[in-house]
Parts: structure tokens; sequence; C-alpha cells
DNA sequence: CAGAATGATTCTTC
DNA sequence: GAAGAATCATTCTG
């Protein structure tokens, strides 16, 4: 229910003494209203601001362009959806008040009425239940057609096949330190993703991508990936065995790119080149 | 600028 | 549901 146009309501009850039983009648919930406000709810155009106030929003706008990280792709996008935010706000602000008005215009012109003719509280119940159906289908168009607006908005901006930003090279390198590793069964667990999204500053989701794309991408095509293996094996073996290295280091003398040797290319694969 | 690399999505399969 | 495979859309590189 709509909290202002229930004051609204409330207000005329107080004044008039009428029931406002019958602006009610709306209970069995309109699926598709139910659909747009859901909807603007999850995407924040409608529903408490965050920080409070459209001052804050505005701020926030502002903000975000200043910010060196990797929201500068997104300050359009929270400018734009700010700015349909404060449009859907203010229309809704007019017309609650236009139905306020009019409400009370014809609350008043009842009045005058019953001075001369008898009227019914039926009759004024019917008159604000026809004014309240009006201004509802014009709001569940507003809701539309900002529904409509955040969809394009979204699918312009966050659509991430068009917004695509490489990982960091610091990303890709604890991916692949974690995936030649692994090699023999480079499927991460839950927990052990979740770690390397942390590490990485990235979603697990991405994560799960990372390794998707990976092993196609190895498995197609090991020979390409021979020498990112080495040199992945040698690093991690080297990391690995780095404390042990430094006692016995005067013996350091054989062969320095092969500590891991013979693994590869690696036991994963059957025969016909699958993944076991 | 063409082609490779890469992250994300979609569809299929199990 | 997750993994594989194909594909898309963008970014990087020579």
């Amino acid at each position: 229910m709509k909290p202002a146009l229930f004051s609204v309501l409330c207000e005329i009850k107080e004044k008039t003494g009428l029931s406002i039983r019958g602006a009610q009648e709306e209970d069995p919930p309109d699926p598709q209203l139910m659909r747009l406000d859901n909807m603007l709810l999850a995407e924040g155009v409608s529903g408490p601001e965050k920080g409070g106030g459209s001052a804050a929003a505005a701020a926030a706008a502002a903000a975000s362009g200043g910010s060196s990280d990797n929201s500068i792709e997104h300050s359009d996008y929270r400018a734009k959806l700010t700015q349909i935010r404060q449009i859907y706000h203010t229309e809704l602000e007019k017309y609650e008040q236009a139905c306020n008005e009019f409400t009370t215009h014809v609350m008043n012109l009842l009045r005058e009425q019953s001075r001369t003719r008898p009227i019914s509280p039926k009759e004024i119940e019917r008159m604000v239940g026809i004014i309240h159906r009006k201004f509802s289908s014009i709001q569940m168009q507003l809701k539309q057609s900002t529904c409509e607006a955040v969809m394009i908005l979204r699918s312009r901006f966050l659509d991430a096949r068009r917004k695509r930003r490489n990982f960091s090279k610091q990303a890709t390198e604890i991916l692949n330190e974690y995936f030649y590793s692994h090699l023999s069964n480079p499927y991460p667990s839950e927990e052990a993703k979740e770690e390397l999204a942390k590490k990485c500053s990235i979603t697990v989701s991405q994560v799960s991508n990372w390794f998707g794309n990976k092993r196609i991408r190895y498995k197609k095509n090991i020979g390409k990936f021979q020498e990112e293996a080495n040199l992945y094996a040698a690093k991690t073996a080297v990391t690995a065995a780095h404390a042990v290295a430094a006692a016995v280091q005067n013996n350091q003398t054989n062969s320095p790119t092969t500590p891991n040797s013979g693994g590869y290319p690696p036991s994963c694969y059957q025969s016909d080149g699958r993944l076991q």
C-alpha cells in the first residue's frame, strides 16, 4: 500500500467522518503492480534511500566520479539511476498531491451539495474509490515507464560483456598459480574459490568463470600453455622450497627451470585428451 | 587496424 | 546444479 496515499485518505476520513473501507478494495494485489513494485525496490528506485535524503544520493553520484577504482564505469550508471529515482519520486509526489487536492476538492463539492440534497456515505465512498483508482492507474503507468527506463539503463551499462575489464596482473598470477599447482584436479572447492576470490578482489562466480575458461582453453591447446605451465610450476616449486632452499643453497647447482620437472604435460588428461 | 586474448553468457549434457 | 562447449563482446597487442 502506498503510505502517502493512505495518509491522504485518512485525512479525508478525519475531515468527513466517512469510512475508508472502500479505498482498500485493491486488496487482491495486482500481480503486475507487485512485480513493478518489487523491481523498483530491488533496483533501489523506490524504497528507503541509502544514506537517506536526495542530497546523499547526489553526493554519492558526485563522489563515485572521484573514486579511483573500478567504480568509474559505474559512476555514469549511478548518476543516471539517481536521475531516474529523482524523477520517479517527484512525479509520484506530484500525483499524490494532485490526488489529494482533487479528492479534497470533490469532498468540498459534495459537502456543499449535502446542504441542498442528501448525500449518502455510500456515494462519497464511491467517489473516493473512483478517484483513487484513477490515480492508481496513473501511478502504474509511472512505475511501468520507470521500470523500462531502468531496464534499458541496465542493459546499456551493466552488461558485463560490454564493460569487461581484464583482471589485474596480480589476480591472474594468483589464479594461474592455483591452476597449475592443481593441474591434476583443477577444480577448486567452494572454500578455495572464496579464498581465491578474496585474494584477487573478484567475485566467486568470476573465479568459477575463470577456471571454466582456463580448463577448456588449456585442454584445447595444451601446447600453447606449456610455457606458462612450466613457468608457474617453477614458481610454485620455488616458493614452496624457499625456506628449505635458503638452508641448502650451496648445492643448488642443477637445472633451475625444472624443480618440479616431468609433471608436464600433466597426468590429468586421459589418452583421448579429456579431463579425468 | 587485424587478430589474439580474455571475461562473460548461453546452451547442452550429464 | 556444475562442467563443457560454443559464442559473444570487449580489450590488448604487434
